[in-house]
DNA sequence: ATGGCTCCATACTGGAGA
């Protein structure tokens, strides 16, 4: 079962780097974030040409999470993270496929900060790190998937010193992270590969993935059910370096059975 | 320190991203 997030950055302008993907690495479940669509402009017949089933939750211009699945029903539980009915971001997406409760998230990214955008960054953070503590009494399988906008520590970034008052790794943004995963998740990448210089965004400028000027913000977060089932992790990074691509590059794992 | 690039909207410019 190999199961990957790829933050895809505008889903119809990346549809030809999407579908290509899609069939070189053939993952078995997806989740994709800033769709950058509304509700009615997802390409779903290309999706479902490639061989996958979808749900997805749209917003005009920004945001916009989905699941795809090759592998059997995707069984939505709900399209908002609970603790906020003002929070009209699409930005969660929660889903049983087979065994397995995905869910498909993009934090916000918080800059600049301090000020408003950042408390909005921190307010979902809680509110995800609540839910999250329900998830994981349930014991099952649940992965918390998607872009968390955070580098969890110094390895997570190509020059730690000229980020740190940065929203995606301020001191608070990180002990949120810390925070969340303490509950009991295993951070799937790092678990895999302890010391590693693994990267999944590269900025647009500068040149930034030649000079492999890169971050780690998106992750997998694995509940103890899940954890004892991975055997491998890993970024396929070669699809930043094509045409027309995403700033980030997608991430999977695979786990046993 | 700054600006560099790319997306989308209803557009020839601006907001957002990270």
């Amino acid at each position: 079962m190999k199961i990957a997030t790829y933050n895809v950055n505008g889903v119809n302008g990346r549809l030809p780097v999407l579908l290509r993907w899609l069939e070189e690495s053939a993952p078995d479940i997806v989740c994709l974030q800033e769709l950058k669509a509304p509700q009615e402009k997802f390409p779903l017949g290309a999706i479902e040409a490639a061989g996958y089933q979808a749900v997805w939750h749209g917003q005009k211009s920004w945001n916009g999470v989905a699941i795809l699945s090759r592998v059997g029903e995707i069984k939505e539980v709900r399209r908002a993270l609970p603790g906020d009915p003002d929070d009209v971001h699409s930005r969660y997406l929660e889903a049983w496929v087979k065994d397995m409760l995905i869910c498909c998230l993009y934090l916000p990214n918080g800059n600049p900060a301090p000020g408003p955008k950042f408390d909005y960054k921190l307010g979902w953070f809680s509110r995800l790190t609540d839910h999250a503590k329900k998830l994981l009494a349930e014991e099952t399988p649940v992965a918390l998937i998607g872009d968390f906008n955070v580098m969890p520590t110094e390895l997570d970034v190509y020059k730690p010193e000229r980020w740190v008052d940065d929203a995606l790794f301020r001191p608070e943004t990180r002990e949120a992270f810390h925070k969340l995963a303490g509950q009991g998740w295993t951070d799937a990448l790092r678990k895999l590969h302890p010391g590693e210089t693994i990267y999944t965004f590269w900025d647009y400028f500068r040149n930034a993935f030649g000079r492999d000027a890169g971050l780690r913000i998106d992750h997998f977060l694995l509940s103890p059910q899940l954890a004892k089932r991975l055997v491998k992790a890993g970024v396929d990074r070669q699809v930043r370096g094509w045409e027309k691509t995403s700033d980030h590059a997608p991430v999977w794992i695979e786990l046993k059975r």
